[in-house]
DNA sequence: AGCACGCCGACT
DNA sequence: GTCGGCGTGCTC
């Protein structure tokens, strides 16, 4: 009996319910090179297809069943650990995302590979009798001259049964099919695209011919922003298609090159290093607790509860200290980035060229050097985003996490991890130590500090002991009743007028939902919404279109009513329009920097902003939720919320915890110097826990209604939810199948005995909005006793029925949703 | 999912 | 007889 050595292989694309690992032969050539977490090439499929996989498994085999060989290896070394394939197992069962997809996330970035299948010409003989299909194709290749790819065909035919017409040539000998890696060729260096025509000629062009190319002015737009662009971050940014951006090159507007990018997009921050402060005997206490359960050498958690401005970020690098002089590697994760200049700047003063960053707006190439650096070991420290808990450290043992109530730790892509669990799961397999942090934590981590599975730890004076703002609560209702029917109540308004008078600062905070600008007929009610997207379009007053805030659709603005005609069309909403014209009417629009994702798309624009913001002497900053996270401004004299209460009732059982923890956060950056500052908080609901509570800035407050609701409503903590979304182009067939799942579930609960776990299945309705792009929404809401506890009946369930899906329905599982929309 | 195979009606 | 449409079942 012969032993062959074997690997099991985790191949790309592969959907969740064929999601298995499959099994190939090790050839002896390739014995010494595959070892777990090396990247091959293998056979798949009855015509031995190339695919990409990942080896997850080495073993040994009896040889009686017939294996394929592996073909060969891709990388020269191994790709991923061992230790990153048990987390990618545990990603893909605890979120149901397939294998593959979970590897993604830990492998480097950029190394994805596509074989694509290209096709030639080998000779000539055409058939009289052949169908018009296969003359085109016959034609077309030998015009062309060159192999074409299969998908190529198909594009330029438009025709289904392409692929059908090209085997049956390859049959009779007159072309050929090869597969290549379609980044083969651009492995080391990148394509960078860039304008060949003068900004004015690009603008004229534009106007001229792009009127209607959406994608291609967004295209055009960024490059004259930043000159020339990796076309990965073009794509990425702008949303726009390969395809727009080749049209582009064809019409001979850009040049695409490629280039050798290694660019250290932080290397001018690194300054001065080594300057450590001196710790108040709060933060001492905080940090010593921490070290001493870390003696213990097992796995530790704690929730940091610090007011806004107790310096929290002066703990976070004591203890980052102590992990590199233990020669250990730490994480700090930020909620974005962008926003947080000042804490990432504080690393790097502190440890220099110790720190590494990795967030969403570094290139692929930028991204693949800061990933390189940290697997080398060439730092200790890494400071960035969500997807940075990935960091290929081999010695990790302290992740902090800041701000940790914020909804970006949870991914909104598959699989939908949340990178709080990811950080626990590493930190408990190297015995490490996580730190939570938040001035208004999470409901459900201060739960669990509350019942004692995790530590709490106080920050409860604020730095050069400034009092918290005075908060005064608004009743927007007693405004209209004074007939005051104008955004901004009579208080803030005289607050303005102050910060104006004593050349102050003031932030605005628009809270997002209410800040949607809809357009909508006096007479017959009838609301201009987006064609594809069952929400109103929202008005723009910079480019003065309509938009579309979820496919980016725009068109201009009618002053008549399409449905009766009549003209009297107006703005609704909270009135944003008419906050910006009383606010130019009292400050100068230098004055007034505008932060929302209209203006800040672009990578850097935040930081341009907030630094446009810093240097003016007197200035408001407008702007969305991005304007409440991580700002640490030293003069601002007042805060204003307008329609503080537009999230309360919307997105789900968390709405007054995010209602709560923004108008907190935003109240908090309101005090100059050692004075109080002022805060106003405009709402319909006065009454409202929520809003009562943040008049004190009173987490606890909050903390016990809200903690009564969820037990009260059996919402988390209480329970674990999984949000399953189908999506679709036939609302009646989706909302058949979701309801399909039911009725498997039922079948699927009491064979693995999970009846119990069960709390309760809602749904199938349409999602909070019903149709996105043309696609329609619905959705299942489970509550459960824990997700794990219903594992085996749920997965099965949604294999069989991404199994029995023939009429194209995307079905996606969120566990633990933090957004519902 | 992707893809091949096979069965069936349609059409030169 | 061949082309193309669609249902079915498999992928180490």
């Amino acid at each position: 009996m012969v032993e062959i050595y074997c690997a099991k292989v985790s191949l790309s694309n592969l959907n969740f319910s064929i999601d298995k690992e499959f099994s190939y032969q090790i050839p002896n050539n390739l014995k010494n090179e595959v070892e777990i977490g090396t990247r091959v090439i293998v056979p798949f499929g009855r015509t031995n297809k190339k695919r990409e996989g990942v080896v997850t498994d080495i073993f040994g085999y009896d040889g009686v069943m017939p294996l394929k060989p592996i073909y060969q290896t891709i990388d020269s070394e191994k790709l991923i650990s061992k230790e990153s394939i048990d987390l990618a197992r545990f990603i893909s069962k605890k979120y149901y995302s397939s294998l593959y997809d979970a590897i993604l996330l830990l492998m480097p970035p950029g190394s994805n590979i596509k074989f694509l299948e290209y096709v030639t010409l080998i000779s000539n003989k055409i058939d009289d009798n052949m169908s018009d299909l296969k003359r085109f194709i016959i034609d077309y290749l030998s015009d062309k001259n060159e192999p074409v790819s299969l998908k190529e065909l198909e594009t330029k035919t438009g025709n289904d049964s392409v692929r059908k017409a090209v085997i049956e040539l390859k049959k009779a000998g007159i072309v050929e099919i090869t597969e290549e890696n379609q980044n083969a060729h651009n492995q080391k260096s990148l394509q960078v695209a860039s304008l060949l025509l003068e900004e004015f000629e690009t603008r004229d062009y534009m106007e001229q011919f792009l009127k209607k190319a959406f994608a291609q002015r967004r295209v055009l737009e960024m490059l004259m922003e930043d000159g020339k662009m990796p076309i990965v971050d073009l794509i990425a940014f702008s949303g726009a298609s390969r395809g727009s951006i080749t049209s582009l090159q064809k019409k001979g507007i850009i040049d695409i090159t490629d280039e050798i990018l290694e660019v250290d997009p932080f290397i001018l921050e690194k300054t001065k290093s080594g300057e450590k402060p001196i710790l108040n005997i709060e933060q001492e206490n905080v940090v010593n607790r921490i070290l001493e359960k870390r003696k213990d050498q097992k796995y530790s958690e704690f929730l940091i509860k610090g007011v806004t401005g107790s310096g929290k970020t002066e703990v976070y690098l004591e203890l980052v200290e102590h992990i590199i002089r233990e020669e250990k590697q730490a994480i700090i994760l930020v909620p974005e980035i962008a926003l947080t200049p000042q804490i990432r700047l504080r690393f790097f003063n502190r440890f220099g060229e110790n720190v590494a960053v990795l967030h969403s707006a570094l290139s692929i190439s930028e991204r693949k050097a800061q990933w390189r650096k940290i697997e080398d070991g060439e730092v200790r420290v890494v400071v960035g985003a969500r997807s940075a808990v990935f960091a290929p450290f081999s010695n990790l043992s302290l992740i902090i996490v800041d701000e940790e109530h914020e909804t970006t730790y949870k991914s909104e892509n598959t699989p939908r991890y949340n990178a709080k669990d990811i950080a626990r799961y590493r930190l408990e397999k190297t015995n490490g130590t996580l730190v939570l942090s938040s001035a208004t934590p999470s409901v459900e981590n201060y739960y669990r500090a509350k019942i004692g599975e995790i530590e709490l730890l106080t920050l409860e004076n604020r730095y050069n002991n400034v009092g918290l703002p005075e908060v005064e609560i608004v009743d927007m209702r007693d405004e209209l009743k004074n007939g005051n029917n104008s955004v901004l109540s009579e208080s803030l308004r005289a607050k303005l007028m102050e910060v104006k008078k004593n050349e102050q600062k003031a932030i605005i905070l628009l809270n997002r939902r209410g800040y949607s600008t809809f357009v909508s007929c006096r007479d017959c009610g009838f609301v201009i919404k987006c064609p594809k997207c069952d929400v109103a379009l929202t008005y723009h007053s910079i480019s003065g279109e309509l938009q579309c805030h979820y496919c980016g659709y725009s068109e201009p603005l009618v002053n008549v009513c399409p449905d009766c005609h009549s003209t009297s069309l107006r703005y609704f909403g909270s009135g944003t329009q008419k906050l910006e014209e009383e606010l130019y009417k009292m400050f100068s629009d230098t004055q007034i920097v505008r932060m929302d994702n209209d203006t800040t798309t672009t990578k850097m624009s935040h930081e341009r902003l907030l630094t446009q913001f810093s240097k003016e002497k007197c200035a408001i900053l407008l702007g969305t939720q991005m304007i409440a996270k991580g700002l640490d401004f030293k003069d601002v004299a007042v805060v204003g919320v307008i329609s503080a209460d537009s999230s309360l009732f919307l997105g789900g059982f968390n709405g007054a915890e995010k209602t709560f923890s923004l108008i907190t956060q935003v109240c908090g950056r309101a005090g100059r110097g050692e004075k109080r500052g002022n805060a106003i908080v405009q709402t319909y609901n006065p009454e409202h826990y929520a809003i009562l509570a943040s008049q004190d800035q009173d987490y606890d407050k909050f903390y016990e209604n809200e903690i009564a609701f969820r037990k009260n409503m059996k919402y988390p903590p209480f329970c674990e939810i999984i949000n399953v979304i189908f999506t679709g182009d036939d609302a009646d067939k989706i909302f058949a199948m979701a309801d399909g799942i039911k009725k498997i579930m039922t079948e699927k609960v009491d064979l693995y005995g999970e009846r119990e776990s069960y709390i309760a299945m809602y749904g199938p309705v349409p999602c909070g909005i019903a149709k996105i792009r043309d696609k329609y929404r619905f959705h299942i809401l489970i509550k459960c006793i824990s997700a794990k506890s219903i594992q085996n009946s749920f997965s099965e369930a949604v294999k069989e029925l991404i199994l029995k899906n023939t009429f194209d329905i995307n079905v996606a599982v969120d566990v633990n949703p933090v957004n519902f929309i």
